[in-house]
DNA sequence: CTGCTTCTATAACCTGGTGGCATGGATGTG
DNA sequence: CACATCCATGCCACCAGGTTATAGAAGCAG
């Protein structure tokens, strides 16, 4: 019988987690999703997993045992891709933004000149998943936005913070003010990422430096230029000072926001994998020049 | 990353066999398709796993590294499975045909009685897959016609030899004779299995028997009801003389064919797999009661 | 008892992955 | 020089998997 790892992660989430509901938020998929998902795999196995009730799902004998032997399977897969890369002198870096990265382009040039026969490798994911593509196992570190759900799951070593501000269409009347107040912006309609991405939507709505007042919705995108597109359509959105620096549009501005906490970056990678020397020999260049700002 | 067990047994028999085209042939689905499949793996890992020539496929370094891995995973998956059924009590039997598994459902029955907490699953299959299922790991053990390919890589055991005789449409003129000669069909158009089963279709085509003479296909089909249609609709078909007692048409007769090797029936499992008593005692009943015939 | 909350299940719809067939291109071989 | 044997590509059909919206069941508070 055959199943796909994503499978074996969403049993192994549901088995962990006690109900559907839950496990669909850290997995970053809808409910239904995960009811059908769950059931087929019931269905192909031909075996019950779990007991359905109110309170949740409660693995069955069946269950159990399966539940018992995903999680080195999974691993187990890991651990193979990375062999896969460190055969192939390759290390995958995921990214979320070019603010964050910054001069990570450089230090990768360098660590180049120094170690020619490895390949390094950038990957930018959008906000659909904001481990950078750690959480799938598809890089080998990541350059994040803290904080983010998930995060406990990995190791993350934060380098520097930096102030958010506020991305305005350009006729927006505050666009003329040097500095905004955030409690101007309330009334706003806010660019927001997808309701999946729980706690880090959250954060980029800023929702708890609202004091309760409810939060305007105008647009949900995941990727950079929607992103642009929907603020020059009329709407805000918070956003990193780099931002200003990386990405421009002819119809929005960015303002500095008094009232808002700051945006942390840190470098992520999974926990207790085995360590590759070379990949921390990057990791720690990056470090150190990011820190440095 | 994520990965179908699926797209590791087709890298895995690329691996092994070394070309597209035999894995293609051993895995039962098209070269093309298996093409894009092992290229979509390597652009997925971002690494090259073959290096491709006119003789074939030869791993590279990193794909060394993942064909060392792959089977361990296969296993352990396969194994889980296992582990699944074995808490259910769950036992599954792959079949083909009614006629190869004759006096089996007495046999379950029987063995219902004797251990009424284990409950037995009998699955068909189609011809798309001559293994019943076994190939897949999608039961414990199968009810097959010999000889399929990939045969080699489990563990066969024969239980008895049965006349193949023919389908013939109603209507056609050799339908009153009591005994055809194979030779008289040779220029008939038969119905065969799909062309991703290789020497299983040969092997009911008769190629072999037929001294280099050409075979006419008239019809292609993977299902009991749409072969009988074909054969209605002035196709024939080789059929084992069971064939005569479980399947009927009105417009269909089966006469018995000389010149054409017998259709052997045996009892697969997978090769090497931790033993289960319970299933073990099932399939010694059902092995005694089919080679009494 | 009623309304709210918190679970899972179902329905309708859309998209992209996966496979099949036919065909092309490259490369040794009789 | 034709042929056989590989792998790659283009086009099409289908289904698995996702999403949103909504229903259904069952505790819990007033």
């Amino acid at each position: 019988m055959d199943v796909d790892t994503r499978l074996l992660r969403y049993f192994a989430a549901v088995a962990e987690e006690g109900t559907l509901t839950g496990a669909a938020q850290k997995l970053f998929v809808s409910q239904p999703a995960l009811t059908k998902q769950i059931r087929r795999l019931e269905d192909d196995l031909g075996v019950p997993l779990f007991v359905r009730s109110r309170s949740g799902m409660a693995l069955t004998e069946a269950g159990r045992e399966l539940a018992a032997r995903v999680p080195a399977l999974l691993d187990g897969w890991d651990e193979a891709v990375q062999a896969t890369g460190r055969a192939a002198r390759l290390l995958r870096l995921g990214f979320l933004d070019a603010g964050a990265v910054g001069a990570v382009h450089e230090v990768i040039a360098e660590f180049r000149r120094a170690r020619p026969e490895w390949r390094v490798e950038l990957r930018q994911f959008d906000w659909s998943d904001p481990s950078a593509g750690l959480a799938r196992g598809e890089v080998d570190a990541a350059v994040v936005r803290l904080p983010f759900p998930g995060q406990e799951g990995l190791n993350v070593r934060e380098l520097f913070v930096e102030e958010r501000g506020v991305l305005l269409p350009a006729r927006h009347p505050l666009a003329n003010n040097g500095t905004v107040e955030f409690r101007e912006l309330w009334d706003e309609p806010f660019v927001a990422a997808g309701a999946e991405t729980g706690a880090w939507r959250e954060h980029w709505l800023a929702a708890e430096e609202r004091e309760g007042h409810p939060v305007r919705v105008g647009a949900v995108t995941s990727r950079p230029d929607e992103w642009l597109g929907a603020v020059a359509a009329g709407c805000v959105a918070l956003a990193p000072a780099s931002t200003a620096r990386f990405y421009s549009h002819p119809d929005v501005v960015f303002r500095p926001v008094r009232g808002v906490s700051p945006s942390r970056v840190g470098l992520a990678r999974p926990k207790g994998r085995t360590r590759e020397a070379t990949l921390d020999e990057l990791l720690e260049a990056i470090a150190r020049r990011l820190s440095r700002r």
